[in-house]
DNA sequence: CGCTTTTGACCAGCGC
DNA sequence: GCGCTGGTCAAAAGCG
């Protein structure tokens, strides 16, 4: 929570004696303290030595008691800034833990309303209560045709269907929910894909002027159609193809040169179902040319191959998230002062709700609303400091739409969870080929490690079945182990990720705190976001079965190696590799935005 | 021939 | 009201 900024009184200056320095505490921004420190440390013998040189030879020895007062002086304000700064851990793990409890004041609050709200409406009930769900549905194994050039699912009542009973898809929804499990395990509307079940998203088709007219009231419609305009979801990743590919098909409908960014930005559409909402934009970041910047609009109505259920999880999940707090119109940054967050030491996650924001805190990464486009911001570039300046000046929308950033990468080359190397820059993958398996496997990792356990048992037979193409179970297991590890290590981040774990899939009102967009100090604590997942795996067992991810994933990580490899393999099952065939993007091959 | 991409035109929202 | 900008449409062109 950005609230959680502190300023401190930091009387420092040794020879004036009189400023005051205010040093600004982020909550996770460990380093923040430190290096304010320094500045002014430095600060002051530089002036003290520059004093020195003006003074005169004859009063060399007052000279040196001064300088050695003032050194003093700063050996004292040293002192104190370390006793400041144990001050400062001390609060802010107080601040953590009554983060917590007011999390589960909150939870249990709501709790109370919905059981006095009856809602009867599936709908309604999405629409109007606070709740997050899992939305898991079937959808068609597409690798089981994957030379086909279209999938089956269109055709799905048809030759397809005995392939629907095979694959499945994560449609994420993201709500706040008092009584988390119980929702979770019944109450998606997309547990069926069906075809369009328009009820689900509905504040997500698009576009909403021309979808929203039927049924509500002129105050809901409008309502939605504000909120339907709001939820995006960007990734930003290092990608030298044209276009990043999540494993859905997408027809290039428009290309417009943006204001404040010379490559053209690219329209797609949908096409796996012609009724598919869904649509994207692609744009190469202007200071960066190698970042491209993919931003989706909307919910798949459609079963969708397992290659696409990563990314389509994630959009939906985030445009829930945003759907659901997108009446709180809070720019930028305001949003974080209100919200209840978890701080996993840098990454943040919110849910702004209403009155009631809810924030998730993941390794360097935030999450914020704006006025008329909240966005969120998966960042899988490479990380440099200020992933946030880089985003809003590159991003031509920014200015309209503040967007907020998920930075799911920390060091790009080094992390022993990620062998491969993989995650940050899915398009430059060298080989489609050889990593043209990883995308048949994966739930994928945008998931949020919510997948719910009552499902497990519809995903099982699919998962065995895609068990033997796992390919990287080994670092699974490796990024499991290290993940446990690291929150055994530290407590202070087992419990804000069990706050996270709690706000998420329990609904709480948030966890943790400290706003944080600077990259974790601590190496520990600098997990990538595969290594999220498995912590929230090995939480599970810690924490009592929070959610059904925690113990979804749990068990994952438990018996069965292989079936980690399907439910849980990050790093390397990016959902974006490229398929040689598929043609998931057509314009992969061919369009060049630039 | 069918599908996709390209590209200019059009429309809506927003700010001045 | 006007201009700017983002977003979409749809005819034409391209491609396999």
């Amino acid at each position: 929570m950005e609230a959680a900024a502190l300023e401190i009184p930091v009387s420092g200056d040794p020879v004036k004696g009189e400023e005051t320095t205010l040093m600004k505490f982020n909550g996770g921004d460990k380093g923040g303290v430190c290096d304010s420190m320094k500045v002014h440390l430095v600060a002051a013998t530089e002036r003290s030595s520059m004093e020195n040189n003006s003074i005169d030879p004859s009063t060399q020895k007052n000279q040196e008691d001064r300088i050695k007062s003032a050194k003093e002086e700063v050996g004292e304000v040293r002192e104190e800034n370390e006793r400041l700064k144990q001050i400062l851990a001390k609060i802010k793990k107080d601040y953590q833990s009554l983060q917590m409890q007011f999390s589960e004041i909150a939870q249990h609050e709501e709790a109370r309303k919905s059981t006095d709200t009856i809602l009867t409406h599936q709908e309604e009930e999405e629409e109007e209560t606070d709740l997050i769900s899992l939305s898991l549905g079937r959808v068609s194994s597409a690798e089981s045709k994957k030379d086909d050039k279209k999938t089956s699912f269109l055709s799905g009542k048809g030759k397809g269907d005995e392939k629907m009973d095979e694959g499945l898809a994560l449609g994420l929804e993201c709500k706040f929910e008092p009584a988390p499990t119980e929702h979770m395990m019944n109450a998606s509307p997309e547990n069926s894909f069906e075809g369009p079940k328009e009820e689900e998203p509905s504040t997500e088709t698009w576009p909403p002027s021309k979808i929203l007219k039927m049924g509500r009231s002129r105050d809901e419609e409008v309502l939605e159609q504000t909120h339907l305009k709001k939820a995006r979801v960007s990734v930003r990743a290092r990608c030298d193809t044209p276009t990043m590919n999540d494993g859905c098909q997408w027809r290039k409908y428009g290309q417009k040169i943006a204001k404040g960014n010379p490559c053209p930005r690219a329209y797609y559409r949908c096409t796996v179902s012609p009724s598919c909402p869904v649509r994207k934009q692609v744009q190469r970041c202007a200071e960066d040319t190698s970042i491209l910047i993919t931003t989706y609009e909307g919910t798949h109505n459609h079963p969708l191959p397992v290659s696409a259920t990563a990314m389509a999880s994630t959009t939906s999940a985030a445009a829930s998230m945003l759907r659901s707090g997108s009446s709180t119109s809070q720019p930028g940054m305001e949003a974080f002062a209100t919200s209840s967050t978890a701080n996993l030491h840098g990454l943040n996650f919110s849910i702004p709700q209403n009155s009631r924001s809810q924030q998730f805190y993941f390794p360097n990464s935030s999450f914020s609303t704006s006025n008329s486009h909240p966005t969120i911001t998966l960042d899988l570039t490479a990380p440099t400091a200020s992933h946030f300046n880089r985003l809003s000046s590159s991003f031509p929308s920014a200015p309209r739409y503040p967007a907020t950033c998920l930075n799911f990468s920390s060091s790009s080359s080094s992390s022993p969870l990620d062998p491969n190397n993989l995650p940050t820059s899915w398009g430059t993958l060298p080989s489609y080929g050889a990593l043209s398996s990883y995308n048949k496997n994966q739930i994928g990792p945008f998931n949020f490690g919510m997948q719910p356990p009552s499902q497990e048992n519809i995903y099982q037979p699919y998962m065995q079945k895609i068990n033997n193409q796992a390919p990287s179970q080994q670092s699974l297991t490796e990024t499991i182990a290290t993940a446990t590890k690291a929150i055994a290590a530290d407590p202070t981040f087992r419990s804000a990720l069990a706050a996270v774990i709690t706000s998420f899939v329990g609904n709480a009102g948030g966890a943790g705190g400290g706003e944080n967009h600077v990259k974790g100090e601590n190496p520990s604590h600098n997990l990538k976001w595969g290594e999220f997942l498995s912590v929230n795996s090995a939480l599970a067992s810690s924490h009592n079965g929070v959610g059904c991810a925690s113990s979804y994933l749990n068990r994952s990580s438990s018996a069965n190696s292989q079936q980690q490899g399907n439910l849980i393999s990050y790093p390397p099952s990016f959902p974006f590799s490229v398929p040689k065939s598929a043609s998931a993007s057509p314009s992969d091959h061919k369009d060049n935005i630039q």
